[in-house]
DNA sequence: ACCGACAACTTGTCTGAGGTGTAGAGTTGC
DNA sequence: GCAACTCTACACCTCAGACAAGTTGTCGGT
């Protein structure tokens, strides 16, 4: 049925175990699942393990356990939250999302930078320049530069949800980082001072050009 | 402190202390929590315990754990409601973020689109077509349409952020076509079936300028 | 300088024992 | 017959200990 789930915690196994059959239709909204000792040995795992299971489904807002009573179905379908989400997708979604994103950013940026934006930027830029020890930190300094784009945009929505993909993005970003490291890393930072200098002259197309050209050399180097 | 935490499950009071720890900058985002022992002492509670706690915020996609490495905050916040900040923000910005959304979306569903997508998208238009008594009829069969573009791109991120969007957008299109109904209703329906065959002819230039071209439209009407 | 073995961590899992709270069966009194 | 009470069985909750499995850093040999 289910070969791909043989793999990883036993925890997380039982959880998808759990939220298949309920998603089944085999314990409908609102009732109750048989007892952990039950189901413990039914899945196959200790009840402690199961135990870990349920909490996990807890925190999803699928289950609710009480002391007494029984562990109750009170979501059929998980409210899925973005950071869900974005795990369970492919980075390479992720960056079609954020060319979309920080495209269109950097060309209303173009717009209706301030100059204070722009400070911020080419702050943000010299502090990109600069000596990083770590992945972390380099990948922090990327992003910030990447957000300060956003926010000269001066749309909420954009930056809200260029915000949302920050946590997923910054842990793809450190993986590939210390697997590959930069090649020409010049390059790369000519490339995001291209972008910043697009906005400082308002000229939307070339600003959305550079920050699609820079993702699409990411799309391209994690494939 | 929290006199307040002094109920209910165990477990629930520790994931309680250790997100308000985290969102304290105790553990920045990435960081690795203390082990789980040192933990149970430190808080309290036994190690079970503890490890349904983090259970409970892995589920809600704050914390992380890696067998042989340690727990990690893969996310600091909580993300916010989308419909709060959806309400909160003006029509003009979440236009802009459509176009953002939309006009990618139709220029990778010019590459990708199946025949089974198309088919979709042609229902879609022809219902469109068909005669509508009232507002919120016509914006339910108008945002089906748009959505089948979405969805032909093929890129699950773009389709859920476009689902994020529709239930505001929906109410601020209705206001709209009570107030103001749409003058030239050919044209408008031809711009959509231009939009559906650029998509159909894998022209991503013309289907993402379509797209972009209609909503600013649409932005126009609101200003 | 490189590389492999090892040791000292980490989280993952299971078991068994008690504790606490709830619901329902059984009893009692009217 | 019916309502209220008591009590017991069963549910989840918590802890402690033991061992398995994975990761990381160290240390010695080459």
């Amino acid at each position: 049925m289910t070969p791909a789930a043989q793999q990883g915690r036993l925890a997380a196994q039982a959880a998808e175990a759990l939220l298949g059959r309920i998603r089944a239709g085999e314990w409908p909204l609102g009732h109750k699942l048989p007892g952990e000792t039950t189901l413990a040995v039914e899945i196959g795992v200790g009840r402690s393990t199961l135990r870990e299971a349920i909490r996990e489904l807890a925190g999803q807002g699928v289950l609710e356990s009480r002391q007494g009573s029984g562990v109750f179905v009170i979501s059929t379908d998980i409210t899925e939250d973005w950071d869900v989400v974005l795990r369970r997708v492919s980075v390479a979604s992720v960056i079609e999302a954020r060319v979309a994103i920080e495209a269109e950013a950097a060309a209303l940026a173009a717009h209706r930078r301030t100059p204070s934006d722009l400070r911020a930027m080419r702050r943000a830029l010299a502090r990109r320049s600069g000596s990083h020890h770590s992945a972390e930190e380099f990948a922090d300094v990327d992003m910030a530069l990447h957000r300060e784009v956003v926010a000269a945009s001066h749309n909420e929505v954009l930056l809200e949800l260029f915000d949302g993909f920050v946590p997923r993005v910054r842990v793809a970003m450190i993986e590939m980082l210390k697997l590959r490291p930069i090649q020409d890393y010049e390059a790369d930072q000519a490339a995001h001072a291209a972008l910043v200098e697009a906005i400082a002259e308002r000229d939307p197309a070339v600003a959305a050009e550079c920050s699609r050209a820079h993702l699409t050399g990411v799309h391209r180097a994690l494939s």
